[in-house]
DNA sequence: CCTTTATATACCTTGACACGTATATGCTCT
DNA sequence: AGAGCATATACGTGTCAAGGTATATAAAGG
């Protein structure tokens, strides 16, 4: 899962269809990505379940789909927690600055 | 960056210092992964942001820095933007289903 | 000082993967 | 049926990164 989005030009193309769904040759255009490079990527994005396709005559148009990004944002989830309790500390450390600093100026941080 | 979590286990280590610094023996001894392997790892995390350490005696302890999974968290916004108006547009889908279907059973569906 | 402990680095080998080029498959339209 | 377009796949090549083993650096303690 990881290891598909370590790849720019599939980060691209996930941001590409984010928008809407795209052909093959509409990727390959917007990209300046030759064709084969483009079909092989979206081959691994749709194997690994990021993206699926539907035919549309010769085209295929292929569009995201959320699960593995999900998995991505819930890996991520620990992480948040981590740095929101930091964000909290800094802001209790402020404060606490303020206490100190507040009987010598007059001024207060706003809140 | 997304290179760097593209290992897994650089992942691990990542998701054991979430809770507390560590040091490079205790990383090496709860993965058990060798040494030189724990090391070579958290040189690539040092060098790329998402760890620092501190010198204690002839220990090492390496700590977590929010900023690059937070950049990580960052580029899965939109795609977050994506998938909950896929929710919403599956909530309306079902509630249109409720209003055709209530007329003959008359139950509701639970909001 | 010398040994032990903790960590970092050097070197080598191997495997995976991304790319380019060429070619195959498949659909459409005349 | 044949030409042309859209997409997929096959193959050969080069690069890079991870792992293992060995060794270097450095601090602690007797």
């Amino acid at each position: 899962m990881f290891e598909i989005i370590a790849e720019p030009n599939r980060r691209a193309i996930l941001s590409l269809l984010v928008s809407s769904q795209q052909s093959v040759g509409e990727i390959e255009r917007q990209l300046r990505m030759p064709q084969p490079t483009v079909s092989k990527h979206l081959r691994v994005l749709r194997e690994a379940g990021f993206v699926e396709s539907t035919v549309d005559a010769q085209r295929r148009l292929y569009r995201l789909k959320p699960e593995p990004l999900q998995e991505v944002d819930a890996w991520l989830a620990p992480f948040r927690r981590f740095w929101s309790a930091h964000v909290d500390a800094l802001e209790r450390h402020l404060d606490r600055m303020d206490q100190l600093t507040q009987t010598k100026r007059k001024t207060r941080r706003r809140r």
